[in-house]
RNA sequence: GGGCGCAUAGCUCAGUGGUAGAGCACUGUGUUCACACCGCAGGGGUCGCAGGUUCAAACCCUGCUGCGCCCA
């Protein structure tokens, strides 16, 4: 197959993935293989990929294909996430369309709408990481409320409860008033707003005085159950136990002593609305109040509600929050009880989804025992059990589970796995993994099932094991059987329990990451995977967070439209440096497509050239030294690369191939080659040259597969009859053996001298393309035999022909490599002053590094300290500056 | 208030003790039979500031300044 002239992305993608999926070469059956297990973090099922997936995803498959090119059995889990809120949002917004709403449907009309539009839109992001390349088990491919999964949430769910480490409690919960449902202490963002604090005098009920209060949220009042004083605060400690008879609704209320007053704050005396306020729960609790007898005034759309004690006066009743905040200070401004009321700054609770302001709000919801949870999760990464990367994130970790409250997992919506609990008549609970069993548990009872669903959280805490098999295959075997031998038996659980890496953003650290781990080791008793690293955000080039509002947003998919998915690939890698936003330049993506179309001239020259696949996994035997020299710096690339990808650092493995490929291979071994390939030239060296540059790109294309799948696996064909397909090849061996310091030290004589002429010659304005005879002067037997070695080489890439005997007299250029100088006579044309001032840079600078060395070498403290490597450096570095600067100074002395 | 991180060439970033690096951008030059999405050559940095440790500091320690993120 003739490599085409100009290199198409898009053609190629399409057809390679296509082959790739269709063959299964995604997951080939590698029984004895040593297994190699990521789980996808499940995007939204109904989603579509963004830039932050790309990244995410990238950087697994780069591990992926390394490990399946390693021999690894290597498993990728796909699958998506049912989403509940988002997903019930989306639809609920599509009804509100049509003027209909969801209540206007029955629960399972509703959940038979939803999944409707999973399946219109479900396929949409599964189709994009194809044109990302991702090689993930797709026959596989799993979903958080298919059959199995959702087993795996009932049971976790049934069997916390029966170890007590999850129970139904009433406390206060954040509220989002607008998707009227609970959610969880990490779904809540505190912004800071502009708001007043109301200052208020509430009467004592004896008529003997007045107390001040004061408070952010004045229709909270219409609740309030008790004022608090400090203990310690002289000025109150007569009035406690005191009653104070409340404005508007003439409620009478306690005087207590609470260390949560603070008597530097207002005037020291706080209102206490235990059912609305955090810390006044606490409080109220401390003050005998029981939460079921805490008083509520809010539905739950936050419309005021009548109290418990029926003293909110008709006219407040069904009143919004805010409207019933300004008729309450109304009122007490007209019975002449404002005090005063000041501007202030307010931390204000939203709800990350609905962006509605969050209430406390009194209710029985589901709670998991996370504390308990929490702490093997803390040992298992205190004791290394799991690797966090970069390690600066143990910390983060560590201080959220150290301080975890209980987690609400209940949810007041109609998308997502129904809670698992009955209830009779009476209110008494059963909880079971069916019906049938709760109505055993219940003796027969009639029973009502909770209508409320899980957080999603709770749920995708399972996907390391509840996709790949668990309960079923639970309890078979334990984990270390296949450890000890018995691969081709295990089950795919056990065989791929614990996952080796997860990779996640660190904005889901706390969400997902520490909640798998919890539920890992509660269920697994093993750690759900042995490293989790944690990327950054990416970011507009400018550095701005991307967001749909502000439209400054980069789609992944238009990027691979535009420049190829390898090229977007290779960029997002290249920048992953541990700890570290991206800020995304397009001129980056652009680049490493200019990068794969270098390759892919590379490897068009190489065809045209005889140049082919190689037949040996070894490199080919070889005497010319730019081979050897080639064979080298290639095993050289592999041990830097295997070392980076060890490490998990992204950067460094793609640019040591990038650099490799570029400035060693294109831009040096081709042009070296170059004369060796020419017509009439000796043809062994040609056969061993043809056979050397052709395994060297197989590596290239081994290499770089797991960064640019889809180039690498067209060029792979394109150079030979293959056996396999580039995504099932043979990562390449480090074999130290190939390395040939001499043939190192010839080649890297060859590109400073090189190097040398070129730079005299564009200093002195010789044309490019005029070739010059060049004397060797002073030149060791070593460097005679490398000159008539490379003679050729030399030739074409310097432009100069070696003469034999002494230059003639006049003006000459002279570029001094190691101990011998090339005069390069220019009759005439040359500009003296030109070539004096060159001469004298060089002298300058080495002689500025070589006074600075021997100053160094001069200090008896370095010499008696440092380390004796550093001062063999400097000594060997010196002698070598000293020879510079006497060579450059002997040839500007012949200039006269 | 607590925690984490960042400050290195015009830009984006590597570099964690031994003579400052890459990509892009910039300047000059070149249509030599893979590639102008290219080649060749070049300019450009008192490594935020101030102390300290050390024979030696961009790198380790302390403080300061500025910026970002998370938690309360």
């Amino acid at each position: 197959m003739t490599i085409d002239k100009t290199f198409d992305p898009a053609a190629i993608e399409a057809r390679w993935y296509a082959h790739w999926e269709d063959n299964g070469l995604f997951r080939p059956e590698r029984p004895e293989a040593e297994p190699y297990t990521i789980v996808i973090p499940p995007p939204n099922v109904t989603g579509s990929l963004h830039i932050g997936h790309a990244l995410d995803d990238t950087l697994q498959d780069v591990l992926i294909r390394h490990a399946r090119l390693k021999g690894k059995d290597a498993l990728w889990v796909v699958g998506t996430d049912h989403a509940g809120i988002a997903t019930q949002m989306v639809v609920e917004r599509q009804l509100n369309a049509q003027g209909r709403k969801r209540t206007d449907f029955t629960r399972e009309q509703f959940i038979a709408k939803v999944w409707e539009w999973k399946e219109e839109s479900g396929g949409t992001i599964t189709r994009q990481l194809r044109r990302l390349g991702a090689s993930c088990d797709w026959a596989n491919e799993r979903f958080t409320m298919d059959e199995g999964f959702s087993k795996a949430v009932l049971k976790v769910f049934v069997d916390l409860y029966n170890q007590g480490l999850l129970y139904r409690d009433k406390r206060l919960v954040n509220w989002d008033p607008g998707l009227k449902t609970a959610i969880s202490d990490l779904e809540v963002e505190t912004k800071e707003v502009q708001g007043s604090f109301w200052h208020f005098s509430y009467p004592l009920a004896d008529g003997s005085g007045a107390i001040s209060v004061a408070t952010t949220r004045p229709e909270t009042m219409l609740a309030d159950m008790a004022v608090a004083v400090n203990p310690e605060d002289g000025r109150y400690r007569a009035l406690i136990g005191k009653s104070v008879k409340l404005p508007i609704t003439g409620r009478l209320i306690p005087i207590v002593a609470d260390e949560h007053a603070d008597p530097e704050l207002g005037s020291g005396a706080v209102k206490i609305t235990p059912g609305h306020d955090f810390n006044d729960f606490e409080v109220g609790k401390r003050a005998g109040f029981k939460p079921a007898e805490m008083l509520n005034m809010l539905d739950a759309e936050a419309k005021v509600v009548q109290t418990a004690d029926g003293l909110i006066p008709a006219d407040y009743l069904g009143l919004d929050r805010f409207e019933a905040r300004k008729k309450v200070v109304a009122a007490i401004e007209a019975e002449g009880r404002l005090e005063k009321v000041e501007d202030r700054v307010i931390q204000t609770p939203y709800g990350d989804r609905s962006n509605a302001v969050i209430e406390p709000w009194l209710t029985d919801q589901w709670y998991v025992d996370a504390e308990t949870l929490a702490k093997p999760a803390l040992e298992a990464v205190r004791s290394g059990a799991i690797k966090v990367v970069p390690e600066s994130w143990t910390k983060t970790y560590y201080n959220w589970l150290e301080n975890i409250q209980p987690w609400c997992v209940s949810r007041q919506l109609w998308w997502g796995h129904q809670i698992p609990a009955w209830y009779d008549a009476d209110g008494q609970v059963y909880v079971a993994e069916d019906e049938a069993a709760a109505s055993a548990l219940a003796g027969g009872k009639a029973l009502s099932r909770d209508p409320d669903v899980l957080d999603t959280w709770f749920s995708s805490a399972l996907w390391p094991f509840g996709t790949i098999g668990w309960p079923d295959q639970a309890g078979q075997q334990p984990p270390e059987a296949y450890r000890a031998g018995g691969a081709g038996k295990a089950s795919k659980l056990q065989r791929h329990y614990p996952n080796d890496v997860l990779i996640s953003g660190f904005d889901i650290l706390f969400f997902w990451d520490a909640r798998m781990i919890m539920q890992g080791l509660h269920f697994m008793g093993e750690v759900p995977f042995r490293t989790l690293y944690l990327h950054g955000l990416v970011r507009a080039a400018d550095g701005s967070k991307m967001s749909k509002s502000k439209g400054n947003t980069v789609d992944p998919l238009g990027l691979i439209d535009k420049y190829g998915a390898d090229a977007l690939r290779f960029t997002l890698t290249a920048m992953e440096s541990q700890g570290r936003d991206i800020k995304l330049d397009e001129k980056r993506v652009e680049g490493y497509r200019n990068f794969a179309t270098k390759l892919w001239n590379a490897a068009r020259f190489a065809q045209g050239n005889g140049i082919g696949a190689s037949s040996s996994i070894e490199p080919p035997r070889a005497e010319l030294a730019v081979n050897r020299w080639i064979i080298a710096e290639t095993v050289k690339t592999v041990q830097a690369l295997d070392l980076a990808i060890a490490d998990l650092r992204y950067d460094e493995s793609a640019n040591t191939i990038y650099h490799f490929v570029w400035a060693s291979f294109c831009d040096w071994y081709l042009e070296l080659i170059k004369p060796v390939l020419a017509e009439g030239a000796d043809p062994a060296q040609a056969a061993e040259t043809r056979a050397v540059a052709g395994w060297v790109l197989d590596q290239i294309l081994v290499m770089l597969h797991p960064f640019m799948p889809f180039i690498t696996e067209e060029l792979w064909h394109a150079l030979g009859t293959r056996d396999y397909d580039i995504i099932v090849a043979t990562w390449p061996m480090a074999d130290a053996r190939a390395i040939d310091p001499a043939a190192q030290q010839e080649i890297d004589w060859l590109i400073r001298m090189v190097s040398e002429v070129r730079a005299a010659r564009t200093g002195l304005n010789v044309p490019p393309g005029a070739r010059l005879p060049a004397y060797a002067r002073g030149a060791s037997e070593e460097t005679r035999r490398r000159l008539a070695a490379n003679a050729v080489a030399i030739a074409r890439m310097a432009r100069i022909d070696l003469a034999e005997g002494d230059a003639p007299a006049g003006g000459a250029a002279q570029v001094v490599v190691d101990e011998a100088t090339y005069v390069l006579p220019l009759e005439g044309v040359i500009d003296l002053d030109a070539e004096r001032a060159r001469l004298a840079k060089g002298i300058a600078a080495a002689e500025k590094e070589r006074d600075s060395l021997a100053a160094r070498l001069a200090n008896p403290a370095f010499v008696e300290k440092a380390k004796p490597e550093a001062v063999e450096k400097a000594r060997a570095d010196h002698a070598e500056k000293s020879l510079e600067a006497e060579q450059l100074g002997a040839a500007l002395a012949r200039l006269g």
